[in-house]
DNA sequence: ATACTTGTTATATTCTTAGTATAACAGCAA
DNA sequence: TTGCTGTTATACTAAGAATATAACAAGTAT
C-alpha cells in the first residue's frame, strides 16, 4: 500500500498517516490480516521520523483499526465498535453540515455528496488511484 | 446568542468559537444582518483573551460568514461560494465516511445520520437547546 | 548462540501554534 | 472629548509536533 505525505499541509504528519491508512482500509487497498510496513521502514520510505509513524500506529491501534505485534508488526484488525463510531460520525457531521447549510447546500446535495464520496472510496471515480 | 467554550477540550478555543457561531447561523439562532458581541465583550463573557475571539472572527470573515465593520462590529453576512464549500464538504466527508465504512456503518445509516444531524441543527431534537 | 528485526520506552532538542498580556492606533458615534 | 469599534504590534508562556539518539524486550532467522 502506497502512503504519501504532504509536507506543506497544515495537517500534522501523524494525522495524515492515520487518514491515509483508514482510507486504504475502507477502499480495500489493504485488508484485514495484512501488515503495514514497520515503523522504521515506513519512516525511511517517506523520509520522516520513526516516532511520527509510531504515533500514528498507536492511535490507529487505540481506535481499533489495527493491532501491534512485536513479531509481525502492525496488522490490520478491525474492532467494530459501531456505537462509538456513530457518535464520532455525528460529531464530525454536525460541524461539516452546518457549514454546508450556511452556504445554501441543499440536503439533496449532501446526500449526493455522501454517495459520491463512498463510491469514490470504493471504486475510485475521480482523482485517487 | 449564547456562546460557550469547553476548556478541557483538545480543540482550540478559536476553533470552538468558529464552530459554535457557524452552528448558530445554520440553526437561525443568529441571522444575516445581526451582530455578534464585540471581541472584547465576548472575551470578557467567556473569560478568555480578546485576541482569541479576534482570531475566530477573522477566520469567519475570511471564510465568508461575516463582515467586520469598525463601527457596527461583527455582522453576519453570508458569502455563498458553493463551489468552494462543496470541495471542503467532500474533503471532510472522505475521511469521516472512510472511518465509518471501516466500522461497518452502512450507507443507509450514513444517509440517516445526515438527515438526523440536519434536523437536529434546524429543529433541535436531541441535546442542544 | 549470534545477528537482526519487531514494537516500546526514555530523554532531549527544535519549531510551531495557541493563548495570554499590554499597548497603542484609526474610525466612528453620542 | 469620551467611549466604543476592529486592527496591529510586540512579548511572553505553555503545549504540541517532529526530530534525534539511545536503549530494551521479545521474537525470527542464520
Amino acid at each position: 500500500m502506497v502512503i504519501r505525505v504532504d509536507f506543506n499541509s497544515d495537517e500534522a504528519l501523524y494525522i495524515q498517516l492515520c487518514n491515509q491508512i483508514i482510507l486504504g482500509i475502507a477502499s480495500s487497498n489493504i485488508q484485514e490480516g495484512e501488515t503495514l510496513p514497520s515503523v522504521r521502514e515506513l519512516a525511511d520510505n517517506i523520509g520522516i521520523n520513526m516516532h511520527t509513524v509510531n504515533k500514528a500506529y498507536s492511535i490507529l491501534k487505540q481506535e481499533g483499526f489495527l493491532k501491534l505485534d512485536r513479531r509481525k508488526g502492525a496488522v490490520i484488525s478491525l474492532d467494530l465498535d459501531k456505537v462509538n463510531a456513530k457518535l464520532e460520525l455525528y460529531d464530525v457531521l454536525s460541524v461539516a453540515l452546518a457549514r454546508a447549510m450556511c452556504k445554501n447546500i441543499t440536503r439533496e446535495e449532501m446526500h449526493r455528496a455522501v454517495d459520491e464520496v463512498c463510491d469514490d472510496i470504493l471504486y475510485g471515480n475521480t482523482l485517487q488511484e
